[in-house]
DNA sequence: ATAATTCCTAGTACGTAACTAGGGATTAAG
DNA sequence: CTTAATCCCTAGTTACGTACTAGGAATTAT
Protein backbone atom coordinates (compact mmCIF):
# COMPACT_ATOMS: atom_id res chain seq x y z
CA UNK A 1 0.00 0.00 0.00
CA UNK A 2 2.57 2.50 -1.14
CA UNK A 3 2.11 5.13 -3.55
CA UNK A 4 4.19 4.64 -6.62
CA UNK A 5 7.51 7.06 -6.86
CA UNK A 6 6.06 8.65 -10.06
CA UNK A 7 3.60 10.53 -7.94
CA UNK A 8 5.94 11.23 -5.58
CA UNK A 9 7.96 12.69 -8.38
CA UNK A 10 4.12 14.36 -9.50
CA UNK A 11 3.41 15.69 -6.18
CA UNK A 12 6.73 17.18 -5.95
CA UNK A 13 6.98 18.75 -9.47
CA UNK A 14 3.24 20.35 -9.09
CA UNK A 15 4.31 21.52 -5.38
CA UNK A 16 6.97 23.13 -7.34
CA UNK A 17 4.92 24.66 -10.11
CA UNK A 18 2.85 26.19 -7.29
CA UNK A 19 5.51 27.83 -5.72
CA UNK A 20 6.41 29.53 -8.48
CA UNK A 21 3.02 30.65 -8.69
CA UNK A 22 3.27 29.51 -12.48
CA UNK A 23 -0.94 29.94 -12.99
CA UNK A 24 -0.61 31.16 -16.15
CA UNK A 25 0.70 31.22 -19.69
CA UNK A 26 3.18 34.43 -18.67
CA UNK A 27 4.54 32.76 -15.61
CA UNK A 28 5.63 29.20 -17.09
CA UNK A 29 8.23 27.19 -16.17
CA UNK A 30 10.88 24.93 -18.00
CA UNK A 31 10.49 20.92 -16.90
CA UNK A 32 13.98 21.37 -17.62
CA UNK A 33 14.35 23.50 -14.43
CA UNK A 34 12.08 21.87 -12.63
CA UNK A 35 13.48 18.63 -12.99
CA UNK A 36 17.57 20.00 -12.04
CA UNK A 37 15.36 21.89 -8.58
CA UNK A 38 13.85 18.32 -7.92
CA UNK A 39 16.61 16.19 -9.22
CA UNK A 40 14.23 13.90 -11.33
CA UNK A 41 15.04 12.79 -14.45
CA UNK A 42 13.76 15.22 -17.33
CA UNK A 43 12.49 12.40 -19.98
CA UNK A 44 10.40 10.78 -16.80
CA UNK A 45 8.99 13.71 -15.55
CA UNK A 46 7.60 14.92 -19.51
CA UNK A 47 5.88 11.22 -19.20
CA UNK A 48 4.08 12.27 -16.09
CA UNK A 49 3.66 15.96 -17.34
CA UNK A 50 2.03 14.57 -20.65
CA UNK A 51 -0.61 12.76 -18.20
CA UNK A 52 -1.33 15.60 -16.16
CA UNK A 53 -2.02 18.08 -19.28
CA UNK A 54 -4.60 15.10 -20.36
CA UNK A 55 -6.07 15.48 -17.28
CA UNK A 56 -5.95 19.29 -17.87
CA UNK A 57 -4.54 19.73 -14.69
CA UNK A 58 -1.76 21.98 -15.95
CA UNK A 59 -1.11 23.60 -19.74
CA UNK A 60 1.68 24.49 -21.75
CA UNK A 61 3.18 26.83 -24.20
CA UNK A 62 6.04 25.43 -26.53
CA UNK A 63 9.58 26.34 -27.93
CA UNK A 64 12.04 29.07 -26.38
CA UNK A 65 10.90 29.98 -23.13
CA UNK A 66 7.76 27.70 -22.56
CA UNK A 67 6.70 26.03 -20.19
CA UNK A 68 4.03 24.55 -18.09
CA UNK A 69 1.51 26.03 -15.66
CA UNK A 70 -1.28 25.10 -13.52
CA UNK A 71 -4.95 25.16 -15.67
CA UNK A 72 -7.05 26.21 -12.44
CA UNK A 73 -5.94 27.95 -9.11
CA UNK A 74 -4.42 25.68 -6.93
CA UNK A 75 -6.81 25.48 -4.51
CA UNK A 76 -9.12 24.10 -7.07
CA UNK A 77 -7.59 21.53 -8.33
CA UNK A 78 -8.02 18.44 -5.92
CA UNK A 79 -5.73 16.07 -5.00
CA UNK A 80 -7.65 12.61 -5.83
CA UNK A 81 -7.93 13.90 -9.39
CA UNK A 82 -4.07 14.71 -9.61
CA UNK A 83 -3.03 11.32 -8.15
CA UNK A 84 -5.67 9.73 -10.68
CA UNK A 85 -4.24 11.41 -13.44
CA UNK A 86 -1.28 10.30 -12.69
CA UNK A 87 -2.34 6.60 -12.91
CA UNK A 88 -1.89 5.84 -8.70
CA UNK A 89 -4.94 3.70 -7.70
CA UNK A 90 -7.17 5.07 -5.07
CA UNK A 91 -8.96 1.70 -4.89
CA UNK A 92 -7.20 0.45 -2.44
CA UNK A 93 -8.84 -3.59 -2.23
CA UNK A 94 -9.23 -5.45 -5.86
CA UNK A 95 -12.97 -6.57 -5.10
CA UNK A 96 -14.00 -2.95 -4.86
CA UNK A 97 -15.50 -0.25 -6.36
CA UNK A 98 -14.87 3.73 -5.83
CA UNK A 99 -17.92 3.69 -3.47
CA UNK A 100 -17.33 0.74 -1.46
CA UNK A 101 -19.50 -1.69 -3.42
CA UNK A 102 -18.16 -4.92 -3.81
CA UNK A 103 -17.04 -6.52 -7.38
CA UNK A 104 -15.94 -9.81 -6.07
CA UNK A 105 -18.51 -13.10 -5.70
CA UNK A 106 -17.56 -13.22 -1.88
CA UNK A 107 -19.54 -9.96 -1.08
CA UNK A 108 -22.18 -12.08 0.72
CA UNK A 109 -20.03 -14.75 2.59
CA UNK A 110 -17.03 -12.12 3.15
CA UNK A 111 -16.13 -10.92 6.83
CA UNK A 112 -13.52 -8.51 5.83
CA UNK A 113 -15.83 -6.29 3.97
CA UNK A 114 -17.15 -3.52 6.39
CA UNK A 115 -13.57 -2.72 7.24
CA UNK A 116 -12.44 -2.68 3.97
CA UNK A 117 -15.02 -0.38 3.21
CA UNK A 118 -14.00 1.34 6.15
CA UNK A 119 -10.61 1.56 5.23
CA UNK A 120 -11.25 2.78 1.78
CA UNK A 121 -14.09 5.47 2.46
CA UNK A 122 -11.58 7.20 4.99
CA UNK A 123 -8.89 7.18 2.54
CA UNK A 124 -11.01 8.35 -0.17
CA UNK A 125 -12.46 11.31 1.79
CA UNK A 126 -9.12 12.78 3.09
CA UNK A 127 -7.70 12.80 -0.81
CA UNK A 128 -10.67 14.47 -1.61
CA UNK A 129 -10.61 17.59 1.15
CA UNK A 130 -7.13 18.21 -0.02
CA UNK A 131 -5.78 20.82 -3.32
CA UNK A 132 -2.69 21.59 -4.54
CA UNK A 133 -2.68 24.65 -2.51
CA UNK A 134 -1.94 21.91 0.63
CA UNK A 135 1.16 21.80 -0.85
CA UNK A 136 3.30 24.31 -0.17
CA UNK A 137 1.13 25.06 3.16
CA UNK B 1 -1.79 2.16 -3.47
CA UNK B 2 -3.04 -1.09 -3.42
CA UNK B 3 -3.25 -3.33 -0.70
CA UNK B 4 -1.76 -6.85 -1.95
CA UNK B 5 -3.60 -9.70 -3.02
CA UNK B 6 -2.53 -11.49 0.07
CA UNK B 7 -3.47 -8.91 2.76
CA UNK B 8 -7.22 -9.24 1.12
CA UNK B 9 -6.54 -13.07 2.03
CA UNK B 10 -5.42 -12.63 4.93
CA UNK B 11 -7.93 -10.59 6.19
CA UNK B 12 -10.37 -12.59 4.84
CA UNK B 13 -9.53 -15.48 6.22
CA UNK B 14 -8.76 -14.08 9.72
CA UNK B 15 -12.08 -12.60 9.60
CA UNK B 16 -13.43 -16.22 9.28
CA UNK B 17 -11.33 -17.39 12.05
CA UNK B 18 -13.42 -14.47 14.48
CA UNK B 19 -16.75 -15.90 13.19
CA UNK B 20 -15.84 -19.02 14.03
CA UNK B 21 -15.15 -17.93 17.31
CA UNK B 22 -11.47 -19.70 17.45
CA UNK B 23 -10.28 -18.05 20.53
CA UNK B 24 -8.77 -20.82 22.04
CA UNK B 25 -6.77 -24.25 21.83
CA UNK B 26 -10.14 -26.03 22.55
CA UNK B 27 -12.07 -24.23 19.37
CA UNK B 28 -9.34 -24.25 16.60
CA UNK B 29 -10.00 -24.62 13.00
CA UNK B 30 -8.09 -26.18 10.21
CA UNK B 31 -6.70 -24.17 7.63
CA UNK B 32 -8.02 -26.64 4.79
CA UNK B 33 -11.53 -25.78 6.10
CA UNK B 34 -10.78 -21.81 5.96
CA UNK B 35 -8.95 -22.80 2.83
CA UNK B 36 -12.10 -24.00 0.91
CA UNK B 37 -14.42 -22.07 2.24
CA UNK B 38 -12.56 -18.79 0.88
CA UNK B 39 -11.18 -19.84 -2.08
CA UNK B 40 -7.86 -19.61 -1.32
CA UNK B 41 -4.80 -21.71 -2.16
CA UNK B 42 -4.33 -23.67 1.00
CA UNK B 43 -0.48 -23.70 -0.03
CA UNK B 44 -0.56 -19.98 -0.47
CA UNK B 45 -2.94 -19.33 2.86
CA UNK B 46 -0.10 -21.39 4.99
CA UNK B 47 2.85 -18.89 4.22
CA UNK B 48 0.22 -15.63 5.40
CA UNK B 49 -0.66 -17.93 8.26
CA UNK B 50 3.03 -17.99 9.46
CA UNK B 51 3.15 -14.65 9.35
CA UNK B 52 0.60 -13.94 11.62
CA UNK B 53 2.01 -16.82 14.00
CA UNK B 54 5.06 -15.39 14.05
CA UNK B 55 3.58 -11.75 14.68
CA UNK B 56 1.56 -13.96 17.73
CA UNK B 57 -1.96 -12.72 15.94
CA UNK B 58 -2.68 -16.23 16.19
CA UNK B 59 -1.71 -19.39 18.12
CA UNK B 60 -1.89 -23.10 16.77
CA UNK B 61 -2.14 -27.00 17.55
CA UNK B 62 -0.96 -29.57 15.18
CA UNK B 63 -1.84 -33.25 14.16
CA UNK B 64 -5.08 -34.15 13.32
CA UNK B 65 -8.03 -32.09 14.61
CA UNK B 66 -5.14 -29.10 14.74
CA UNK B 67 -5.77 -25.92 13.42
CA UNK B 68 -5.74 -22.21 14.09
CA UNK B 69 -7.08 -20.00 16.66
CA UNK B 70 -6.80 -16.13 17.95
CA UNK B 71 -4.14 -15.35 20.61
CA UNK B 72 -5.76 -12.68 21.86
CA UNK B 73 -9.45 -11.46 21.72
CA UNK B 74 -10.59 -10.12 18.40
CA UNK B 75 -11.05 -6.43 19.89
CA UNK B 76 -7.85 -6.14 21.22
CA UNK B 77 -6.12 -7.12 17.94
CA UNK B 78 -5.27 -3.80 15.87
CA UNK B 79 -5.81 -3.79 12.46
CA UNK B 80 -2.74 -1.95 11.75
CA UNK B 81 -0.35 -4.71 13.68
CA UNK B 82 -2.15 -7.48 11.55
CA UNK B 83 -1.39 -5.61 8.09
CA UNK B 84 2.25 -5.15 9.15
CA UNK B 85 2.22 -8.76 9.84
CA UNK B 86 0.87 -9.61 6.59
CA UNK B 87 3.89 -7.76 5.20
CA UNK B 88 1.53 -4.93 4.04
CA UNK B 89 3.73 -1.41 3.74
CA UNK B 90 2.00 0.86 6.01
CA UNK B 91 4.49 3.82 5.08
CA UNK B 92 2.65 5.24 2.25
CA UNK B 93 5.86 7.42 1.35
CA UNK B 94 9.26 6.15 0.35
CA UNK B 95 10.22 8.93 1.71
CA UNK B 96 8.69 9.07 5.27
CA UNK B 97 8.88 7.19 8.71
CA UNK B 98 5.65 5.80 10.14
CA UNK B 99 5.85 9.11 11.92
CA UNK B 100 5.67 11.27 9.20
CA UNK B 101 9.56 11.97 9.37
CA UNK B 102 10.92 12.77 5.78
CA UNK B 103 14.15 9.98 5.22
CA UNK B 104 15.48 11.60 2.18
CA UNK B 105 17.74 14.48 0.98
CA UNK B 106 14.89 16.27 0.19
CA UNK B 107 12.90 17.35 3.21
CA UNK B 108 13.99 21.02 3.95
CA UNK B 109 13.04 22.10 0.00
CA UNK B 110 10.44 19.63 -0.96
CA UNK B 111 6.46 21.32 -1.42
CA UNK B 112 5.22 18.20 -1.17
CA UNK B 113 6.04 17.20 2.00
CA UNK B 114 2.87 18.77 4.45
CA UNK B 115 0.42 16.99 2.33
CA UNK B 116 2.63 13.56 2.38
CA UNK B 117 2.26 14.06 5.94
CA UNK B 118 -1.21 14.53 6.39
CA UNK B 119 -2.06 11.62 4.23
CA UNK B 120 0.26 9.53 5.79
CA UNK B 121 -0.92 10.17 9.35
CA UNK B 122 -5.08 10.49 8.33
CA UNK B 123 -4.46 6.78 6.82
CA UNK B 124 -2.37 5.19 10.20
CA UNK B 125 -5.11 6.72 12.66
CA UNK B 126 -7.72 4.92 10.69
CA UNK B 127 -6.14 1.96 11.07
CA UNK B 128 -4.94 2.19 14.32
CA UNK B 129 -9.01 2.83 15.39
CA UNK B 130 -10.08 -0.67 14.40
CA UNK B 131 -9.45 -4.03 15.14
CA UNK B 132 -10.37 -7.77 14.33
CA UNK B 133 -13.36 -7.28 16.30
CA UNK B 134 -14.78 -4.41 13.39
CA UNK B 135 -14.56 -6.99 10.89
CA UNK B 136 -17.31 -9.19 11.90
CA UNK B 137 -19.67 -5.74 12.10
C1' DA C 1 0.09 -47.30 12.07
C1' DT C 2 -2.41 -43.91 9.75
C1' DA C 3 -4.25 -39.73 8.53
C1' DA C 4 -4.69 -35.05 9.41
C1' DT C 5 -2.84 -31.27 10.37
C1' DT C 6 0.87 -27.49 10.99
C1' DC C 7 5.59 -26.20 9.67
C1' DC C 8 9.69 -25.14 6.69
C1' DT C 9 12.01 -23.95 2.49
C1' DA C 10 12.83 -23.44 -2.33
C1' DG C 11 11.65 -22.11 -6.71
C1' DT C 12 8.87 -19.99 -10.72
C1' DA C 13 6.21 -16.91 -13.63
C1' DC C 14 4.12 -12.85 -14.56
C1' DG C 15 3.16 -8.10 -14.49
C1' DT C 16 4.41 -3.58 -13.84
C1' DA C 17 6.99 0.33 -12.19
C1' DA C 18 10.72 3.01 -13.31
C1' DC C 19 13.21 4.32 -16.11
C1' DT C 20 16.24 5.02 -20.92
C1' DA C 21 16.26 6.49 -25.58
C1' DG C 22 15.56 8.75 -29.96
C1' DG C 23 13.74 11.94 -32.44
C1' DG C 24 9.77 15.15 -34.17
C1' DA C 25 7.02 19.60 -33.68
C1' DT C 26 6.77 24.29 -32.26
C1' DT C 27 8.35 28.79 -31.21
C1' DA C 28 11.24 32.81 -29.49
C1' DA C 29 15.54 35.12 -30.16
C1' DG C 30 19.59 36.53 -32.62
C1' DC D 1 16.03 32.35 -41.41
C1' DT D 2 18.81 29.77 -38.54
C1' DT D 3 19.50 28.17 -34.10
C1' DA D 4 18.39 26.71 -29.69
C1' DA D 5 15.09 25.75 -26.36
C1' DT D 6 11.33 23.81 -25.22
C1' DC D 7 7.26 20.52 -25.37
C1' DC D 8 5.54 16.21 -27.54
C1' DC D 9 5.22 11.21 -29.01
C1' DT D 10 6.38 6.44 -28.91
C1' DA D 11 9.04 2.42 -28.26
C1' DG D 12 11.87 -0.15 -25.81
C1' DT D 13 14.53 -2.25 -21.37
C1' DT D 14 15.45 -3.76 -16.78
C1' DA D 15 14.76 -5.00 -12.32
C1' DC D 16 11.86 -6.25 -8.70
C1' DG D 17 8.12 -7.94 -6.12
C1' DT D 18 3.80 -10.32 -5.82
C1' DA D 19 1.40 -14.36 -6.13
C1' DC D 20 1.63 -18.26 -6.40
C1' DT D 21 3.33 -23.78 -6.94
C1' DA D 22 5.71 -27.54 -4.94
C1' DG D 23 7.66 -31.02 -1.97
C1' DG D 24 8.19 -32.87 2.04
C1' DA D 25 9.25 -32.91 7.32
C1' DA D 26 7.35 -32.64 12.11
C1' DT D 27 3.62 -33.38 15.22
C1' DT D 28 -0.43 -35.47 17.17
C1' DA D 29 -5.26 -37.58 17.68
C1' DT D 30 -7.62 -41.83 16.54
Amino acid sequence: MKFSRSTTYGLRALANLVLARATDSSRVKSLKIIAEEEHISLKYLEQLFAKLKKAKIINSTRGTNGGYYLSEKAEEIGLLKVLEALGEKTIVFQCMSKKGKITCGHSARCGAVPVLQKVQVTINKSLEKMTLQDLIK
